[in-house]
DNA sequence: GTCTATATTTGGATAGAC
DNA sequence: GTCTATCCAAATATAGAC
């Protein structure tokens, strides 16, 4: 074939620039349906109203994402790197209280900040969505991370799990009976307080 | 008039017999639309569904119900009795460790046992649905049931909101990432214990 | 009270021109 | 890649006959 002259860069391979162009509006798109769950709802999102909001016709969002299961997972790809991207930047330390309420602070914030995206990642409540076995693996590697993390001090499987449901139980509280406010933030110290006392007991 | 001839049955107001068969043929609505949100999901219920489970069509349900929010409310108010009607079975002991484990795990069994109802009830993700402010009532009637439960062990607001959050904590995470198995279930003893000898201090 | 028929809306997805 | 036009399906709700 002719192509094979110039191998490295064969016909129907995009150039890096026009994949680049791509990629940056596959962004803004997916920015865009962010703006819109994060104000109307999870479920509330339409390819119509995510075209317009970046200045297209809903058809055209086809030329980046197949479906709309598949912007769903992209966003939910998205929420799991952020997680881990606010976990890697927790500071560890030699002392576990410290550690615990650093770590739960940071984990009740990162749900607060974004009840949509709370929703998508830990609710799966979302109608016909579930997250391709791809991008599924992110959110064990973010439960990964979050264990790694709790585990340098000694914890065993149970009291993580007791963990995490202190945690979620914190973060759901908060986000259905006092959006906005701080009516459980404020319990995060009291409980890794007790909970660091019942584990070294 | 002559319909003043009879005061005890106006013509208009449907006689004992008849207001009886229009409430069970309600009762068997809303029987039919738990079992279709248990099987296929609480957001998955139609009312061509409900329908066909009664052996109707789906403008029929209209004679009955005035929308289906209002099918999803009727829901609601019953979902909140049943909680009522949980605890309050529950014995009170002199006991308190004894009555916060007797009480949470009746809260996680009566979330588990039907995460449909939990869904409704507790997490409110329903598309366009919120209760009445009557039917909300009812739910602000089961917690005070709850809270009542628990001051009589003299607990104060900020460990109630405690309380409250590992609760929604464990039955979360056993829903959500264990449902069917005891993985959070088995925790509940040891979270009590946790809890009272914290509150206890 | 129940039905048939239908209005209405909505929203995901596709075809094909440009 | 983007558009217009359209399809298709689902689902709530209403009108009016019986």
């Amino acid at each position: 074939m002719l192509d094979d002259v110039r191998p490295d860069v064969p016909v129907r391979t995009p150039t890096s620039r026009v994949r680049k162009r791509h990629e940056a509006t596959r962004a803004e798109i997916l920015a865009a349906a962010w703006s819109l769950v994060r104000a109307h709802g999870l479920a509330a999102l339409t390819l119509r109203d995510v075209a317009r909001e970046v200045g297209m016709r809903a058809p055209s969002l086809y030329s980046y994402f197949p479906s709309k299961n598949a912007i769903y997972d992209a966003m939910y790809v998205q929420g799991c790197r952020e997680f881990v991207e606010y976990y890697e930047q927790i500071p560890v330390t030699d002392d576990a209280l410290t550690d615990l309420r650093a770590g739960m602070h940071a984990f009740v914030r990162f749900c607060t900040d974004d009840p949509a995206r709370y929703q998508l990642l830990f609710q799966r409540t979302l109608p016909g969505f579930e997250p391709t076995p791809d991008s599924f693996s992110w959110a064990v590697r973010g439960l990964d991370l979050l264990r790694r993390r709790l585990s340098v001090h000694g914890y065993d499987e149970d009291v993580l799990d007791l963990l995490t449901a202190i945690g979620t139980g914190l973060a759901d509280q908060q986000i259905s009976n006092d959006p906005g406010g701080d009516r459980w933030i404020r319990l995060i110290d009291d409980a890794m307080t007790m909970f660091h006392n019942h584990v070294s007991r």
